[in-house]
DNA sequence: ACCGCCGGGTGCC
DNA sequence: ACCGCCGGGTGCC
């Protein structure tokens, strides 16, 4: 009710506006805004399930008023239906929108009634379709449909007919091809390949910029100026008369519709996404002019590009470019982007993690030339300068999501960042914001831009939900809207119809540009990288070793075959996995058992024990590293919490299931009851008194020995060769840490629990060549996320097998990546006859099998492949 | 005629 | 609205 207030307060203020004036639909003008969000409102309430809801029929209704309001609409177009229970004619109101939030009627009152009651009570999502469009100045034909949970049917069919309307069955649209669930999964994986065709032709960078751009950074370049510049129409829009129509709305208007000045460059990790950015800063100012250029025209070197630079009229210098024509801004698209551009927005906002933002002030020094006097501010810390005229002055401006999301919601909205006329905005990492709920996407989603870039080495994991807020931050209209979104595009594609997919298609090809290590331009590799070979190094493990190892392995298999025979797996997943770490942790070395307990279950006695058992739970299943999902987002799990039921989620994913289901909320996973104040998280602590009693009591193993006889050899053979040890486990580092020293490596050691400043001094020591610089990364499997450059090192160790490769192959190419010199080698130590063994079997497997099904959160499909796992792991 | 029929006034929710 | 609906005028054929 309350939600309901505030959407009908947004609409009284938008038609109030709306009347009076033409709305021009493709500007960001707050008036648009306020009904988009007032109908995003309405689409997130519905939006639970948009996939999952099956057609109950259709009926034709007439929508009248037409005369009071200024929304137009065509034959066959789409409109939305929003509820007015605080009109003062009719409680049961409900309101007819146009694609870009124009009122065009009403329902009629018989009508509506009905419709009040299906919308109010969530029986069904009511969509509408006009289906001749406007005839006459007073009423028009509308064809409602209704999609909801099987279980509502009947209610909804019974309320329908009670009030004697009748609910045609069957869509009413034309039926398209459907594809299997396999094919779609298929597609949607290949989604962001083969996205390469004729992406337009190469342009050089402008002098400013002093490192020479491999071709494919060129390609990107070009494109990206044309993003930004083009004034063609976007995708899904003709030119009709003297409207402009699209045609998978079938909306037109008579304003011409802008190309989203933007996109996505989802280009792999080491293409140089960075570097292009910043080419594309220099290269491309307004009406595609160079952003600054050398102060020391005359007294600098030659240029560095084979082609000169060239002064237009106004004295600057403009892009040397390969001059064939192609890849220069044609008048059209200068004089277009003139008009439109505001002279006031002149800086570009770049907001990546904490983690790379050194990077991109060390890209910046090296990439851009010394003599070129580029005002770049770091809006970070504590004393950041707040002035909005001084941010707006800078030529580019560095922040991290926290800080903007902080500003954000300290400022209601209203921070520097948000007043600033941004000329560009560049979100590095841009993933991060895939989740439309969090914080940070909602203040990434109101800066003030004209145009929007989105980096990504990952631009979609496994749900067309995440590709929604990409979406939106671009302002691919009319998507940026839920409701649009859901109907023209996630609902068809999920339930299998083709030509949603054919349109997502298009909708992803039209603004990404994506290229793999492994992509060719005109039959070339994009770059050539050095070979990387991997080798499996078997470990026996002692006579002693084994004897221990198969204890704990029979302990274990008798354990778990009981849940498996009782059907508890998943009840006791915490202990199961608990008794495979264990395994895991004998394959290493005994000291990795450390304070575990062998009592396992759930019982206790005091809210204080049980507490501590549950930390203690969450610490194996975490605290080692190993990859553990949420499954709830089906992604790696962030901000852990663990349920009393000893199941570990991501703390927003589970309080979301909690917030929805209030009093039955069940664990996903075994679906016993869960609270909200239940939920036990991490405690951050200690644990350094361990280290001192390792050192003391010091036992070498099978699998320390391999690694330091491989280390040793290496040495003796070629003392330039640096490596990096890894492992899951970060006490196994430490374990590492004590042979390492004996024998004299020099050494450092990067791990999650590092902060941001110490991690970059490592990074850099270990990436210096200067003498005496170490030879070793020990390095955690999950260290430093995404985009961290190790390219000093050419050999790997991966002490222990992860269960996920994909984990593995990332951190692999920490090393091989752009600047990296050698062949990479890459050593697995696997331990015979072990778990490990059956891990590796099992990674073969899991790539074989189409994993990322997205939509599908189906828990039982799940539930069996993760039991079929432990048992092919315990060899049950 | 406590009807039917005609034609003018009228019009979202 | 080239409708439906309302309510006043009207009334054999």
């Amino acid at each position: 009710m309350q939600k309901g207030l505030y959407k009908y307060i947004l609409l009284i203020q938008y038609s109030s506006q709306q009347t009076s004036s033409n709305v021009s639909y493709f500007a960001d003008d707050p008036v648009t805004e306020t009904l988009s969000q007032a109908i995003r409102g309405t689409g997130e309430e519905l939006d639970r399930e948009p996939d999952t809801g099956v057609l109950f029929g259709s009926l034709r209704g007439s929508v009248v008023g037409l005369r009071y309001y200024t929304g137009v609409v065509n034959k066959g177009e789409m409109v939305s239906l929003v509820r007015q229970p605080q009109n003062p004619y009719d409680r049961n109101a409900v309101m007819v929108a146009n694609v870009y939030g124009s009122q065009v009627g009403h329902i009629k009152r018989e009508l509506a009634v009905l419709l009040a009651n299906i919308m109010d009570n969530n029986l069904a999502r009511v969509e509408g379709v006009v289906p001749f469009g406007v005839t006459n100045q007073f009423t028009m034909s509308v064809v409602l449909s209704f999609w909801g949970r099987e279980e509502n049917r009947d209610a909804v069919v019974r309320q329908i007919t009670s009030r004697s309307f009748k609910l045609q069955s069957g869509p009413t649209g034309t039926h398209t091809h459907t594809h299997t669930l396999t094919q779609l999964k298929n597609a949607f994986d290949n989604l962001f390949e083969n996205l390469m065709d004729d992406k337009i032709g190469e342009r050089e960078a402008v002098e400013a910029v002093c490192t020479p751009l491999l071709p494919h950074q060129k390609q990107a370049l070009s494109w990206m100026c044309a993003c930004e510049n083009n004034a063609a129409l976007p995708h899904f829009w003709e030119v009709k008369g003297e409207l402009f129509y699209n045609t998978l709305t079938h909306s037109s208007v008579r304003e011409r519709p802008r190309r989203v000045r933007g996109g996505i460059l989802a280009d792999d990790m080491g293409l140089g996404k960075t570097l292009t950015t910043i080419a594309l800063i220099l290269s491309n100012f307004h009406h595609g002019k160079p952003l600054c250029e050398p102060v020391s025209e005359k007294s600098s070197p030659e240029p560095k590009a084979s082609t000169t630079a060239r002064k237009n009229p106004e004295g600057k210098c403009v892009s040397h470019s390969s001059l064939s024509g192609k890849s220069l801004v044609s008048p059209v698209e200068a004089a277009s982007s003139q008009s439109t551009d505001d002279p006031a927005a002149r800086a570009t906002l770049i907001i990546c993690p904490l983690s790379v933002l050194s990077n991109w002030l060390d890209q910046l020094d090296q990439h851009v030339r010394a003599d070129v006097k580029l005002n770049v501010y770091l809006y970070y810390g504590s004393e950041r300068n707040r002035d909005t005229h001084f941010l707006s002055s800078q030529h580019m401006v560095l922040t991290t999501y926290n800080v903007l999301s902080a500003d954000y919601s300290v400022s209601g909205g209203a921070s520097p960042l948000h007043t600033v006329r941004w000329l560009r905005v560049v979100l590095d990492e841009g993933h991060i914001i895939r989740n439309p709920n969090t914080q940070q996407s909602k203040a990434v989603l109101k800066l003030n831009t004209q145009r929007r870039w989105i980096l990504t080495g990952t631009p979609i994991q496994n749900n067309l939900r995440d590709l929604w807020m990409l979406v939106a931050f671009l302002r691919l209209k009319p998507f940026d809207v839920r409701e649009w979104w859901n109907r023209v595009i996630q609902r068809p594609v999920t339930q299998g119809d083709k030509t949603g997919l054919q349109n997502l298609q298009a909708l992803v090809k039209c603004v990404t540009l994506r290229r793999t290590k492994t992509s060719r331009v005109c039959g070339r590799p994009l770059v050539s990288l050095p070979e990387r070979s991997v080798r499996i190094e078997e470990v026996e493990l002692t006579q002693k070793e084994r004897e221990e190892y198969e204890l704990a392995r029979t302990e274990g298999r008798t354990t778990i075959s009981r849940y498996v025979a009782e059907g508890t797996v998943l009840r006791n997943y915490a202990d199961v996995l608990a008794i495979l770490v264990r395994l895991r942790q004998f394959c290493c070395h005994p000291g990795l058992l450390g304070k575990t307990t062998t009592h396992t279950g759930v019982v206790a006695v005091t809210p204080a024990e049980l507490r501590e058992r549950l930390i203690m739970k969450l610490r194996l299943v975490l605290g080692t590293g190993s990859d553990e999902e949420c499954a709830v987002c089906l992604d790696s799990v962030r901000l852990p919490v663990i349920t009393h039921c000893a199941h570990v989620y991501c703390r927003p994913c589970i309080a979301e299931v909690i917030r929805s289901e209030q009093e039955q909320a069940r664990c996903p996973l075994c679906r016993g009851q869960i609270k909200a104040s239940e939920l036990v998280e991490f405690p951050l602590e200690e644990e350094e008194e361990e280290e001192s009693n390792l050192l003391e009591n010091w036992r070498s193993s099978s699998k320390v020995e391999a690694l330091m006889s491989s280390l040793l050899r290496l040495r003796s053979e070629d003392d330039s060769i640096r490596s990096l040890v890894v492992s899951q486990f970060t006490r196994f580092l430490t374990i590492l840490e004590i042979p390492l020293r004996e024998e004299g490596f020099k050494f450092v050691r990067l791990d999650g629990t590092m902060s941001q400043k110490r991690r970059a001094q490592v990074i850099q020591e270990f990436q210096s060549d200067a003498p005496g610089s170490p030879l070793i990364m020990l390095l955690s499997l999950k260290a430093g996320g995404v985009g961290i450059n190790l390219s000093a090192a050419s050999r790997v160790f991966l002490m222990d097998p992860a269960w996920n490769p994909a984990a593995e192959d990332q951190c692999v190419d920490r090393c091989h990546r752009l600047g990296q010199k050698r062949d990479v080698v890459i050593t697995k130590f696997i331990v015979k006859g072990s778990v490990e063994e059956n891990m590796v079997k099992i990674q073969r497997q899991k790539q074989d099998l189409v994993e990322k099904a997205f939509g599908t959160k189906n828990p039982s499909e799940r539930k069996t492949s993760r039991v079929d796992e432990i048992r092919a792991l315990m060899e049950l």
